[in-house]
DNA sequence: TTCACTATATACACTAAGCACATAGTAACA
DNA sequence: TGTTACTATGTGCTTAGTGTATATAGTGAA
């Protein structure tokens, strides 16, 4: 498997799990999270969603919008809880690791 | 450019700063960084040592060894101590970012 | 001479991202 | 009426980076 950061579907899930929501919004919500203006592309955000569908983190289903075309909104699943959890626990580490790295940066200044 | 996570590259850099050391050791010692056994691919420390080399953070020069095949030993450039404190600068934003994270999760729950 | 350890490196396949582009609905304004 | 801006979703192409496997080769012990 490969080594993805898993920041950004951890940040999804969680924005999933306050509300349902759908990509174009989900995209604005991030940047609470730090995300900064120009790292963020819309269609790595879109294709993250679909690709969580898929293994069934969350469901999606068309909504009529009042403004402006349909959209897809999308749910979390039990699945999705879980693999959130995982996620943060992931991140706990890195975290650690991060930390690590900058101490001993700092010590060898 | 690839979004790289710069944590392999910072440990690197960092294990260099302290000894110019090879990519065997490196591999090792890059544990004390809080990497898992089976999480390092001893090809990738290679590959990016390679990479670095060729964006002129290190440099590389063969040495005898007293058990085994010949070194290549690395060193860190100036332009690597400046790479490597821009990926700290990275590391502590990132750092707040997970920090951020977690934080909304546990206020979720 | 066979095995384990040390040491470096490349080939192939795959994943994920950046960027550009296509599509389409609503709403304001000239 | 047409043009622009904003909302909204999605795909195609190219490239970067990783995992796995494999090749090569030196040393030392059983």
């Amino acid at each position: 498997m490969h080594n993805r950061s898993g920041l950004l579907e951890a940040c999804l899930l969680i924005l999933l799990k306050e509300n349902k929501s759908y990509g174009y919004n989900l995209m604005n919500d991030l940047h609470k999270f730090g995300f900064e203006e120009d790292s963020l592309n819309i269609s790595v955000i879109y294709r993250n969603l679909r690709s969580m569908e898929k293994r069934g983190l969350i469901t999606s289903s068309w909504a009529e919008s009042d403004q402006g075309p349909r959209k897809r909104v999308y749910e979390i699943t039990a699945d999705g809880e879980q693999d959130l959890k995982n996620w943060i626990w992931m991140l706990k580490n890195r975290k650690s690791q991060i930390e690590t790295i900058i101490e001993k940066y700092e010590n060898l200044k």
